[in-house]
DNA sequence: GACGACAAAATTGTTAACGATTAATGTGCC
DNA sequence: GGCACATTAATCGTTAACAATTTTGTCGTC
């Protein structure tokens, strides 16, 4: 909690206190280190330049979030994520994003309820001109928005951790055929509830969109794979969800 | 995750990779850390009989886990958690447990319905005998048992992890008047949705129970203050949520 | 008596070194 | 050639010491 209010002050080197676990955790989001990777201590200390100590802290909170797994003297791995566990978690960001949808019904002010129309409206008009980059971009900040919007900060806390975990396989959902066309119908039938204030069908349509989600998961998990893994040569595009 | 499934293996002292960290959070429940006070690393480091390399690592777990709060070069404190805190996890549980009861309801096994039909049975009994003590520690077991049979590794992990934040006024809100009474009814609700396998009635039914608590809680906080707070003569008792 | 500068103490953040445990390598024997 | 066993290397876990920062306490002045 307080860890994500504390802003970057000054990227003054070794003046990292918790903010090298968001380090590591971007690097394992753009498959700079990758599942199963086994991660020494001292290496990721050079790496990142700070003590070995840190690295250590670090780590431990890590695998408290789940994203690596530590064995005793053995060191640390990057945690490799099933698909059926990738469904599991979008199972669980269903009901939590489902919340937020519904609060943010509740609290929009209407400034706020305009600038979801206008992102919708974006959105479509991308998707209209088959522009799947900023879709994915727009999708983000439409679910970010209505976080914000209703003011939870321990949901809020918790999908953000969520968010790292499944990063890999959001990549690929977003690439599958149609998906992005469907994506934009769904958020607008998000959008259109929370800016009418529907709290019920507001969460009632988070929850679909991200069930469509999960169906997108299984195609992934039957046509075999993944299609656009990270550490390929387009790992520089920035993190984007469904 | 991985955290939670290596036991205490031989409790060798010094032998503490994260563990420590399951620890102090039971201190901080146990109200042998009060809220507010403030967590000097050489201390904990002798409390605990660890280094205090371990009580460092431990403590930014903790803050990420939202139990303390850290100030750069100010040393950690145990974060105070206000009802209208309390109020927002509990929403977020509602949530959370809402999935995992549907989530049983689909999976149980005969052999784990009859199982909740006993508890049910052994609490109403509790609850008719007037034995609150004996309610609260069925009402967490039922509530355990669910999570178990819902089998979802990451809402289960999210539930522990949110548990310890609250827990302080769960003591209170079981001690609330007519409180057990209530608590029970809604108990035999949910197990009777789940045990005859209905997701959606199960969910329903749960997230009413959480919503009761969450008026529960308002009203704790409009008769002013916490009954039963940790520290006093009966911290010896085992968590127990409502 | 209150306020501010200064010094001392306490605490955190960092680094380096040591011992312990585990995996990898090499050797001898069957 | 393959397997048991000792040796080596790599890495983790811990401890102690040092540096930097904050807090506390003291003294002098207004």
């Amino acid at each position: 909690m307080s860890s994500r209010f504390e802003q970057a002050q000054s990227e003054s080197r070794s003046q990292t206190p918790v903010d090298l676990v968001d380090r590591v955790r971007l690097a394992i989001a753009h498959g700079e280190l990758l599942p199963g990777q086994h991660l020494v201590e001292n290496d990721l200390a050079t790496m990142f330049d700070v003590s070995r100590g840190a690295v250590r802290s670090a780590l431990m909170v890590l695998d408290s979030d789940g994203l690596i797994t530590r064995s005793p003297n053995r060191g640390a791995r990057v945690r490799p994520i099933s698909i059926s566990e990738a469904v599991e978690i979008t199972e669980l960001r269903a009901v939590i994003e489902g919340l937020c949808a519904a609060k943010a019904a509740q609290r929009a002010t209407a400034g706020e309820r305009a600038e979801l129309r206008g992102l919708d409206a974006r959105m479509r008009a991308a998707v209209e001109a088959g522009d799947t980059t900023a879709y994915s971009s727009l999708s983000e900040t439409v679910h970010q928005a209505i976080r914000e919007i209703a003011a939870q900060a321990t949901a809020v806390d918790v999908l953000d951790r969520l968010r790292y975990r499944s990063v890999r396989y959001q990549f690929s959902v977003a690439r599958l055929p149609g998906r992005p066309r469907q994506g934009a119908d769904e958020h607008s039938a998000i959008v259109n509830a929370v800016v009418a204030g529907k709290a019920d069908k507001a969460e009632y349509e988070m929850r679909s969109h991200l069930e469509s989600v999960i169906g997108a998961l299984y195609d992934l998990q039957a046509h075999g794979g993944l299609y656009g893994v990270p550490g390929s040569p387009e790992r520089a595009a920035p993190l984007n969800f469904s």
